[in-house]
DNA sequence: TTATTATTAGTAATAATTACTAATAAGGAA
DNA sequence: TTCCTTATTAGTAATTATTACTAATAATAA
């Protein structure tokens, strides 16, 4: 469970290094993402941002899914679903994502994956990690 | 590297036993996929294969991929770019992404990698897969 | 060869995301 | 506090990737 708290702090902190200002547009959005395990795409954390705030639109909501990702509070779910997944813990897991309804689920590690020593053959190494597919019990039965 | 001969030989029996017929068109995209390790997108594979069937549609390059992942003879690689990139190797390898300019690199590894345990708690498991983020040499500078 | 029907080409439509612009408001300076 | 600067936003238009539609075509089996 995400310490919501300290999500906003961070988010204080990182746009005060980077010059960027502190809008309730992106409190919302951060709230709202770290605040929830199922992973929503963009459309969701519009609908569920409009209920506190009515007035945001869904150009806010995508340009600042892209700050809160560009100062590292949250990320994109690789998957290869048509609508991107976000995800704003930061603790050691990978995905468990359903490729029938899209459902994606955590499953926690001891610690983050070791890339593959192969990989720094190809650049820099900025993050690695596991994806399992899927068909989720709902789906199943 | 990918043995085209013996990837056409699949096709020829996958669309028997699935009642589809082979086409040309699903020939050539599935040997423009498989004769190239750059993991193209359907665009890419559209220009590639008009030179050789100059009639072709650009919906035709997208259903085929769409046949020929069916058939499980080749797959979508994950990433959070926006178009989709495939794949013709089955064999056990995972990919470096450039987060910058898209290009995909193999990864091979001696067997596929075992799922975490606690991936079972939430459905059938079909495929695992790691992914390696960074930012490739040419983007580097 | 012929008949059946899956598949295709060409194009229109949809869905997700990004771009544009005038209005607004965050945060520093006076 | 009040004012200024300019990053950010709301509202909407535009773009991009993908999917759907339809009449024409061609792969396969009889």
């Amino acid at each position: 469970m995400i310490n919501i708290e300290s999500k906003i702090e961070a988010l204080k902190q990182k746009c005060a290094e980077a010059n960027m200002r502190l809008t309730p547009q992106r409190i919302e959005v951060l709230k709202m993402i770290a605040s929830t395990d199922t992973h929503p795409d963009a459309e969701t954390v519009y609908e569920s941002v409009k209920e506190v705030m009515p007035f945001i639109s869904l150009d806010t909501v995508y340009r600042t899914l892209a700050s809160l990702e560009d100062l590292g509070l949250i990320f994109k779910v690789d998957n290869e679903l048509p609508k991107s997944r976000y995800d704003a813990d930061l603790s050691p897991h990978c995905h468990f994502i359903c490729v029938k309804c899209g459902a994606v689920y955590d499953i926690f590690m001891d610690s983050h994956i070791e890339p593959p020593k192969e990989s720094f053959k190809y650049g820099e190494v900025l993050q690695t990690n596991l994806q399992v597919k899927g068909i989720c019990h709902k789906c199943k039965g």
